[in-house]
RNA sequence: GGGGCGUUAGCUCAAUUGGGAGAGCGAUGCCUUUGCAAGGCAUAGGUUACCGGUUCGAUCCCGGUACGCUCCA
């Protein structure tokens, strides 16, 4: 390793060269900016790591950036966002106006996934030298600080000063404007381009390439990209920028962020402009590593190595449409996703996000089976290597590589199966297709081995040539584009109410203060004043009763807590009393109350949002009166939290330390916690689990909560905090057992530990014993890996408990009974255990405890059938003897006592073996039941005369009200009125009679 | 979020106009064999996932729920 002095450069212009040295002519245009410090005299950088150093230092050292790590691929807040997909994600709340940092520049490398969602480059990866599901963004930010001028100046001599790229080979596009979307052009970006790049080398561009936009509405604004020649030697290559030639490509994009998309498509100016850049990493290091190939990186290399190890494949040698070379591209990158994704927090599943993975797994395994020849799980192997090309960068990924492994592994077997039975079912069709002699497999079949059975298309063509057919794929696709358009088509209609960002300034501008909620954990009645009124789309002066739909008040302050970390939202009224004095003169001797319903509580920026409905009267801004919150509703929530937290502290304790919280959900009637674990949890754990947050509560543990510095509190030993969550400075340290002041006197207190202390803005109990009880009432699996329990906390938990209570005193009663009832009880039980909230334990024990009235019950149902047959057929041996006697080729109609269908079915059995080859009519009345049971057989010749017993059981049954059919030679039926029992012998004797 | 498919004995799976729930493997017992491997015979094992509906009658048809597989957004 070489490790060469940092020194700042005094003399930098013998070293620099290009157009503009900023060591020499600070731009002049900027007073601060000027200043920065030359760069460091340090060798260039060449190998990935110094490259995605460099940038990093750059931004921190001159510019006063702070370095943000990466979030997470998997976004924890974010539900419209399948992937973290740029640099920009974890910082939208900044630019929607919704949040703050700390800092107003940051830097970062940030790890990106795209596959899957709008940007999706899955098909893309292998086939060229540039698309990957998975890439590093690297990106500077400016939060309402500096704009243009900074930021193209700064990108332009990282590119030429640190890294040495030749200002000759690069290009820089700007916003051309366009007039139809009332759009002026970028002349800044422009003007300071020219400035600094060769004539000719800074060219126009339009909305597509030059006008950025986050999504279908949101923040958005003009750019500038540049673009870098990889040919060079003095040509000019403006004509090949944004053409699609791969050795002419952008890398950097400048985002400067001025306006929010509307959703009905018109632009607002923001009010606070930003700056937001992205440059890929795997492009940049080609560039300046001279490769033409993302591939061909240092990046790349131990990858491939450790798939030329595992697989026994040839070494990779860079060709496009070389099958062996493109298997190599596909596993490298996919593996690198999986990694990264699954470390985050991810599993491959059937929906959503995991679903994206397990497409993306199979489709690696697929090119390692197929094109390599391995067998069995292989992409498990290659975890390490991924880790180690990228752990140094992301340190999150080593203590995560063996799970990882083993999520992969188990993913590769899932696969494994669906193949096989994808063969299976393959060959069936191939089979059916050359007995009918064709040649070609239906596009019917190919699509349901692709679309029910996950048998890939792919696999079915290459299958169908080995046995020498084809497949109907034009076919395949239309049916595929039918079924995409069904799905598509079947979009719910959202609900909610809008809160655009220029909504959150038009309050500032009003003058608006943010709403003080410092009183929502304490949650009083609290006298506030009506600030604004929000109907959705504008803001008005009034609220009035007979307003339809939703409104958002604004106050000056509140007692509610707005639905934020999985507690749902506080609900109440706001009273203006004007009996009482509040209000105007005019509005007080007009009379009356007016109430307003919060239905829901919402954050938007630094204000909270009710939103409800005017049950009463009218409102007006300005006006004061009481908010007061549903306080049963508020007392259940705060439980039901505190025994969260309780909650995951005996799992921790009951399951092992690697239990990690992966969400949880309060409301006012349940508690539910996600987590991640290996295996469910046994009954025994269940109760042991169940008994902690008990004793907690007997103890009457004291919570308490505070605020603390960030930093110190992350030293608290035992603390929780939930992966990948960003939290604010400072920070509310939730604790039960202890004063959170005895926590930050001494935080590295090993007692900690076995506390529960989780940072957590929720609003809380005062002691565990206002929980009185707690009960787990299930336990499941989400996803691989991933658990999730519901619990009950007060009222409902003992309710639970009483209702187990009740069951089991039931059960011990029914041991009394027997036979019928005791089944009839029995269902009657199993019904309640199926309806009633139980908790988890209690049902297994009650389970058990049903288990020998269960066999017991069987037992005599059994019995009873094995008895009813028996006296069925003792009947039928004596009708059978005494018809033999008499004439035995004559059709034979007898009634049965007692007999149900089965025992008929077996008492003609018994007659037929004595009388041979006559035809015999069963039937038994239940008056009971209000039913005929009738069943008939027919030897062969009986039938050539026309008695057909399904015909014979017809004439019966209908005979008493009833309707049957069957076989010629066997038959059943049944009837719907036993007193009409004589009259159905008759009809058979009769009908029998007819036929022979 | 929307589709498709599945759930039958301990396991793998059958069962068509809706009419008597089966096979193979495994289990148990007995027999054969000096013993083993095995073979022969017999037996047990089922609320056809759950709930409701239609019907004289539902594994089968219809609706719902749960779980699983799978495709799409």
């Amino acid at each position: 390793m070489r490790s060469l002095p940092q020194k700042r450069c005094l003399a930098c212009a013998e070293r620099c060269r290009g157009p503009a040295d900023p060591c020499q002519a600070p731009f002049p245009s900027l007073g601060t900016v000027s200043i920065y410090p030359s760069p460091p005299h340090m060798p260039r950088p060449t190998t990935a790591a110094e490259i995605r150093k460099a940038f990093i230092d750059f931004f921190v050292e001159k510019a006063g950036h702070t370095f943000a790590p990466s979030s997470p691929v998997v976004p924890h807040d974010d539900p419209t966002l399948l992937f973290t997909n740029a640099g920009m994600n974890q910082f939208k709340d900044v630019f929607l106006g919704r949040g703050k940092r700390p800092y107003t520049r940051a830097v970062n490398t940030q790890k990106c996934i795209r596959a899957g969602g709008k940007h999706n480059d899955l098909e893309d990866v292998g086939k060229d030298t540039y698309h990957h599901t998975f890439f590093e963004m690297l990106g500077n930010w400016s939060f309402g600080d500096y704009f243009k001028e900074e930021s193209i100046r700064w990108g332009f001599e990282l590119l030429t000063k640190v890294y040495g790229l030749d200002p000759n080979r690069l290009y820089a596009t700007w916003f051309e404007g366009n007039a139809a979307a009332g759009l002026e052009p970028d002349l800044d970006a422009k003007r300071i381009w020219e400035s600094l790049l060769p004539a000719g080398h800074v060219l126009p561009g339009n909305m597509k390439d030059n006008f950025w936009e986050m999504g279908d509405t949101g923040p958005c604004g003009p750019c500038t990209e540049i673009h870098f020649d990889r040919i060079g030697g003095g040509r000019n290559a403006a004509s090949k920028v944004n053409s699609g030639d791969p050795d002419v490509l952008e890398i950097w994009n400048h985002v400067f962020i001025q306006f929010n998309r509307e959703p009905d498509k018109s632009l607002k100016p923001l009010p606070a402009k930003h700056v937001d850049t992205g440059m890929g990493f795997e492009r940049l290091v080609s560039v300046i590593q001279d490769k033409r190939s993302n591939y061909d990186t240092d990046i790349w290399a131990p990858v491939f190595e450790a798939i030329r190890v595992r697989t026994g494949a040839r070494a990779y040698s860079g060709k496009l449409d070389d099958h062996t070379d493109i298997a190599y591209r596909v596993i490298a990158d996919h593996i690198r996703c999986l990694t990264m994704a699954l470390t985050d927090g991810a599993t491959p599943s059937n929906e959503g996000r995991g679903y994206v993975l397990r497409r993306i797994l199979r489709r690696a395994v697929r090119h390692g089976h197929q094109t390599l020849g391995v067998r069995g799980p292989f992409l498990k192997d290659l975890v390490p290597a991924v880790v180690a090309s990228l752990g140094g960068a992301f340190p999150e990924l080593a203590p995560a590589a063996k799970r990882v492994a083993q999520l992969i592994e188990d993913e590769e077997i899932q696969f494994g199966k669906t193949l096989e039975r994808g063969l299976a079912l393959f060959a069936d069709a191939a089979a059916r297709v050359k007995k009918a002699g064709g040649k070609t497999i239906s596009a019917d079949d190919a699509f349901r081995l692709h679309d029910t059975w996950g048998f890939p298309i792919d696999l079915t063509q290459v299958m169908a040539e080995e046995a020498g057919l084809t497949v109907d794929v034009a076919g395949y696709e239309t049916l595929m584009e039918a079924a995409r358009e069904k799905s598509r088509s079947a979009g719910g209609a959202e609900t909610g109410m809008h809160f655009p960002p220029d909504a959150i300034a038009k309050l500032e501008e009003l003058g608006a203060k943010p709403t003080d909620d410092h009183g929502k954990f304490a949650g009083k009645p609290t006298s506030a004043t009506l600030m604004a009124i929000w109907n959705g789309h504008d803001f008005d002066e009034t609220a009035e009763a007979d307003s339809t739909g939703l409104l958002a008040f604004v106050f000056d302050k509140t007692p509610m807590y707005a639905e934020m970390g999985g507690q749902v939202a506080d609900h109440g009224t706001f009273r203006v009393d004007r009996a009482r004095g509040h209000g105007s003169d005019l509005e007080r001797s007009s009379g009356g109350n007016s109430v307003f319903v919060v239905e829901d509580v919402q954050r938007a920026g630094s204000y909270v949002l009710h939103i409800g409905r005017v049950k009463q009267g009218r409102f007006s801004c300005g006006e004061s009166g009481q908010l007061m919150l549903e306080r049963d509703r508020r007392e259940s929530i705060r439980a039901n939290h505190s025994a969260t937290h309780m909650l995951n502290l005996a799992l921790r304790a009951v399951a092992g330390d690697e239990v990690e919280q992966k969400g949880s959900l309060v409301d006012d009637e349940k508690l539910r916690f996600d987590y991640a674990a290996k295996a469910a949890l046994t009954i025994d754990q269940i109760r042991e689990v169940e008994r902690r947050v008990n004793d907690a509560i007997k103890a009457n543990l004291a919570v308490d909560a505070r605020e603390v510095p960030l930093e110190k509190a992350r030293t608290i030993s035992g603390v929780r905090a939930v992966f990948g969550e960003r939290y604010p400075d400072p920070v509310r340290v939730v604790s039960i057992g202890a004063p959170v002041a005895e926590l930050v006197a001494k935080p590295d207190n090993p007692k900690w530990r076995e506390l529960s202390i989780e940072f957590c803005g929720g609003t809380h109990l005062g002691t565990m014993g206002e929980a009185k009880q707690f009960v787990l009432l299930s336990e499941g699996g989400l996803a691989a890996g991933v658990r999730r329990v519901f619990a009950l906390t007060g009222p409902r938990a003992m309710a639970a408990q009483m209702a187990a209570d009740n069951l089991a005193q039931q059960i011990k009663d029914a041991a009394k009974l027997d036979g019928e009832a005791l089944a009839k009880e029995i269902a009657e039980i199993a019904k309640l255990m199926e309806t009633l909230e139980i908790g988890a334990v209690a049902k297994v024990e009650l389970d058990r405890s049903m288990e020998p009235l269960r066999e017991r019950a069987k037992a005599a149902r059994k019995q009873a059938e094995g008895a009813a047959r028996d006296a069925a057929v003792a009947q039928a041996r004596e009708i059978a003897d005494a018809h033999a006697k008499k004439d035995a080729t004559k059709p034979l109609v007898a009634m049965i006592n007692g007999a149900d269908a089965p025992a008929l079915l077996a008492a003609i059995d018994c007659a037929r073996a004595k009388l041979g080859d006559t035809p015999i009519l069963f039937l038994s009345p239940d008056f009971d039941a209000g039913k005929v049971a009738i069943a008939a057989t027919s030897p062969k010749p009986a039938i050539d005369k026309g008695l057909k017993a399904g015909d014979w059981v017809k004439a019966a049954a209908q005979a008493c009200g009833g309707a049957g059919g069957g076989r010629p030679d066997t038959a059943q039926a049944g009837g719907k009125d036993p007193s009409k029992t004589r009259e159905a012998l008759e009809a058979a004797q009769a009908f029998a009679a007819g036929k022979a």
